[in-house]
DNA sequence: TCCCAACTGACCAAACTGGTCAATAATTTT
DNA sequence: AAAATTATTGACCAGTTTGGTCAGTTGGGA
């Protein structure tokens, strides 16, 4: 998964970052990264920009070369963030699957594979959802909304509820699934930044993560 | 539950905050609330002492007549809420029925309870948590396992395993249960968030968890 | 050679930083 | 009432950082 590095719509330019859609590709990945890193640890109004163009190894100048300020920079961000995580993560996600578990199996290992290997990504998109300030936040909201819609309206979308046992309230039942996958991979998450190694072990957060699943279809499934 | 106003342990003033300690008691409260406010929004390093005076209605060298400077500010509010915490919060769990259900539900009402009424409290712990500045990171990590040890050691101390059905693996069940309610509560307190109607209609939610017990009781309990 | 874009970094005024301290106000002690 | 003590102020400090500019350098194509 090349995620950040795929999408490419024209249209998320608009015609005031045309220029830093020419310039090497190697060299936008480090502004991106630099950007969103700082954007998601301080939030908009406490980012600086000298801290960006110092991590990206630009000249000050340039970024504001490509971007006109520091207000349509972040707002390109998260335009071009917002595609990268609707094309490239939730595009993975198998609809043809009609089973709760597989689909919320996926969902979580696809999040959890997120985190781990772009946690700036996922910390910039977090942060911005929690945005407060007023220069960017009404911007952002129509955004969120669709993005949200996108995600979490697909995945729980044709359900087979043929499955569960009769008397199990779908609704709940299928929350309290969510949840637990959820928790589960919160806890190995934190368990492994604690424990700092690194090396993915992926392995046995698979088969653990299995046994809770197998554990929830017997209780809810026929 | 008059939270942060009622733990007095002296031993936590040392000698230097005395001073702090003697002032009426509105005032060190407006004070204290400004200072968890400033840091939980901004973390150690990008919090504002200028902005905390501004905002509890003091001077500048008031509070520098308080506290010597900023990290000891910071390591004392730190202190401080942790003991509150422990008393006032952990000290509410009625630790006497060993029932997992009726300890997690007054775990999770306790906590919705605290964010909706102290939510400062909550930040400014949690963002200690996290706190990565290193003049005041080490100083942090043997009070947090302190905390960790006093409250989730206390909650699944001594529970009663005999009313699980016997195929059940009981400390899966009970993560599975952890997570449930704490996903509940999550989306009890975003759905307020959202739909911003702060009249606390706790009613609904402590309903509505019921619910979610009764029917894991169903699957797990004999 | 010229030309134009990419690119640099010194520079700007303004804001802000944690912290100090002499002066004033309020309270207590004599 | 005077004196002594304590609480409180906010102007001030030197230093850093802010978002943003712009005159000038670089490098590649014609």
């Amino acid at each position: 998964m090349k995620l950040t590095e795929l999408v490419n719509d024209k249209k998320e330019a608009g015609l005031l970052t045309s220029k830093f859609l020419t310039i090497d590709h190697e060299k936008q990945q480090r502004i991106l990264n630099a950007a969103i890193k700082e954007f998601a640890q301080k939030g908009y109004a406490n980012a600086s920009t000298n801290e960006i163009v110092k991590e990206a190894g630009i000249s000050k100048g340039l970024l504001f070369h490509y971007f006109k300020n520091k207000k349509e920079l972040y707002l390109y961000l998260y335009n071009h963030f917002v595609n990268v995580l609707k094309n490239e993560f939730f595009g993975e996600i198998n609809l043809q699957d009609r089973d709760i578990f597989v689909r919320l199996k996926a969902v979580t290992m696809l999040k959890s594979q997120l985190i781990k290997k772009h946690p700036d990504v996922f910390n910039f998109m977090m942060s911005a959802y929690q945005e407060s300030s007023v220069e960017v936040k009404s911007e952002l909201d129509q955004r969120h909304r669709e993005l949200l819609q996108t995600s979490y309206g697909t995945v729980f979308d044709n359900i087979d509820t043929e499955k569960f046992k009769k008397d199990i309230d779908i609704t709940r039942a299928i929350n309290i699934i969510s949840w637990t996958l959820e928790g589960f991979s919160n806890q190995a998450m934190e368990r492994e930044r604690l424990a700092k190694h690194s090396q993915a072990d992926f392995t046995y957060d698979f088969s653990e993560a299995d046994v809770y699943i197998e554990q929830l279809k017997v209780l809810f499934y026929k």
